[in-house]
DNA sequence: GCGTCCTTAGTCCTTACCTCA
DNA sequence: ATTGAGGTAAGGACTAAGGAC
């Protein structure tokens, strides 16, 4: 069962759909991992005066790659907090020798794109649960079409309260909200036991077996 | 109402890496 | 095997807009 973050921004998010993604495409999807660089120590750091040329219409701009080192400390510091107060932006800025505009730019980048991480892999389980509930759907209405189709006696159905058979009804389908019911003929119209049982999909199984006040088509 | 500071969303641009002729 | 061009992803930086104070 997926287990979506409280907040878009969270980055603990755990998805994992028994029947679907292995672990370890989970796994490539951490959001929190940093990403693999091939040949790191060939990262350029560019001094802080070069830059400041650049945004007054200077020589263009050399891009700053921020050091193995350096890029260890900001995720360190995100994981423990998402944004920063002024002042641990400058003792963090001081810290890694870079300024503190450029910590910032670094946390917004990062939340944004923690954030669009995290939309793409909710986006893909849904897809991924919108199929499979397709399917279950399919399913299903294979298995109503056969119990139309076979037409035998009464199908015994448990109560859900006494755990035990429930007298002979009927089997029907409300045209509505296409739910299978079946309905007590001995003890008249007043309950109606509503059983249906799905098979598993994704990681919820949903068993349901009430009993309701039986309802017309309309009050479905 | 105005100014300041902060955030997000969108975008630009440079760099590194990969593929292929 | 090497090399250069072209494509692409990653990520640093910027801007605009909006909210909070």
């Amino acid at each position: 069962m997926a287990v979506f973050p409280s907040s878009s921004s969270a980055l603990e998010l755990t998805i994992s759909m028994p029947g679907f993604a292995s672990s370890s495409s989970v796994r490539d999807l951490d959001i929190n991992q940093v990403p693999s660089i091939g040949a790191e120590e060939d990262w350029i750091t560019m001094n802080i005066d070069d830059e400041e040329e650049s945004s007054n219409g200077g020589p263009p701009r050399k891009k700053l790659r921020l050091t193995k080192e350096q890029s260890r400390l900001l995720e360190e510091s995100f994981r423990q907090n998402h944004t920063l107060n002024p002042k641990q932006k400058e003792a963090l800025a001081m810290q890694l020798k870079l300024r503190p505009r450029q910590v910032e730019v670094w946390f917004q980048n990062r939340r944004a794109r923690s954030k669009l991480k995290q939309t793409e892999m909710e986006c893909e389980y849904l897809k991924r649960w919108f199929g499979s509930l397709t399917e279950q759907n399919r399913r299903l209405q294979r298995e109503v079409e056969e119990l139309r189709a076979m037409k035998v006696g009464p199908p015994t159905v448990i109560s859900p309260h006494s755990c035990e058979p429930l007298p002979a009804s009927t089997l029907t389908m409300c045209p509505r909200c296409e739910r299978v019911t079946t309905t007590n003929l001995e003890k008249g119209p007043s309950k109606t036991a509503i059983t249906t049982t799905t098979t598993t999909t994704m990681s919820t199984k949903v068993t349901t077996s009430t009993l309701q006040s039986r309802q017309s088509p309309a009050a479905c």
